[in-house]
DNA sequence: ATAATAATGACAACTCACTTGTCATTTTGG
DNA sequence: CCAAAATGACAAGTGAGTTGTCATTATTAT
C-alpha cells in the first residue's frame, strides 16, 4: 500500500508537468500564460475582485497577481470597475474581449478533458476526484 | 461527469502545489532544492548513471540535470565513477554523505505520506493509481 | 475626531526550475 | 576513416513566483 501511495504522489507530479505542457502549448496560442489563465479563470464568467481578493483565492502574493493583472489591463481582457469599497483597488471584470477568448479556451479544454477521460469508467473518476479532495483537505489542514 | 474530470485537474494541480509547497519546506532543511532531490532520486540507492541518461529519464534538458549535478559534485553528495562506455561522460553514484542524507529524507517523506494516506481506504488509493496511470499514459500518447 | 494600524498599488531585486543556444572535444557508426 | 552524434562547459533567457520597500488610502479602537 505504501508503495501504491507513493505512486499516486509521483503520478500527480507527473501529471501535473505533462498537463502544464499540453496547457503551455495551446495557450500560447492566445498569447497568454498560466498566470493570465489562473486570473481570467477567477472573473469568469462575471466575478468582479480586485487584486488582492484574487491572491487570497490562488493562496499567491498580491503583488504576482498585480503584474499579470496589469498585464491583463493593457491587453484590453480585462477592466476595472470602481469599487465601493475601497477608492484604491478597483474591481476587475472580464472585458468583452476577455469574455471571448476565455470562453474559447474552455471550449478547448472541455474538448481536451473529453479526449483525455474518454476510456475511464465513471466510477472510477468519481473514486479519484473524492480520493484527491480529500488529500487536498489533509493537507491544507496539516499546513493551517 | 465532465465536472467531475475538470475537478480531477484542477486538483491534480493544487495537490501539486501544495505538496511541493510541503516538500520546499523540508528540503531546504536538508539544504536541498527539487531538482537536486530529483536527481539524487535517480541514483538512490545504487544507481550508475551519466548525466545525459538522467536528463532522458527525466525528460529534463542535460544542460539542467548538469548543473544540478556540479552542485551535488560540490558538496559531496554524489561522486562520479570512470564510464567504460564513455570516457568524457563518468557515471555519478551517490556518495556515502549523500547515501545517508537521501536514506532519512526517505524516511521523513515516508512519514509524511503515512500521515498524508492514513484515512483513505486501500480500494480507494488502488482505484485512483490505476485511474491517474490511465491519464498519464493518455497523455504520453497523445504528445507522441 | 483622531491616531495607530492595516490594506493597497507601484516598483525593484531576487529565486528556482527550467530552456535555448553555442563551442570544443570525444565517441560512434556507416 | 570520416561524418554525425554525444557530451561538458558556459552564457543568456523565461516564467511563475517571492520578499521587501514606499507612499497613499482605509479601517479600527479609543
Amino acid at each position: 500500500m505504501n508503495a501504491e501511495a507513493y505512486q499516486v504522489t509521483w503520478l500527480i507530479r507527473r501529471l501535473f508537468r505533462a498537463m502544464a505542457e499540453r496547457a503551455d502549448r495551446y495557450l500560447r496560442e492566445s498569447g497568454l500564460s498560466a498566470a493570465d489563465r489562473a486570473v481570467l479563470e477567477f472573473l469568469f464568467p462575471d466575478e468582479r475582485l480586485t487584486v488582492p481578493d484574487i491572491a487570497r483565492r490562488y493562496h499567491v502574493t498580491r503583488q504576482h497577481v498585480q503584474a499579470t493583472a496589469n498585464r491583463l489591463l493593457d491587453r484590453d481582457l480585462v477592466r476595472t470597475v470602481e469599487n465601493p469599497r475601497h477608492k484604491r483597488s478597483p474591481l476587475l471584470q472580464l472585458s468583452d474581449r476577455g469574455q471571448q477568448l476565455f470562453t474559447r479556451i474552455r471550449r478547448r479544454e472541455q474538448q481536451l478533458l473529453d479526449d483525455l477521460f474518454a476510456d475511464i469508467e465513471i466510477a472510477d473518476i468519481a473514486t479519484t476526484r473524492r480520493t484527491l479532495q480529500r488529500l487536498f483537505d489533509q493537507l491544507r489542514e496539516e499546513s493551517s
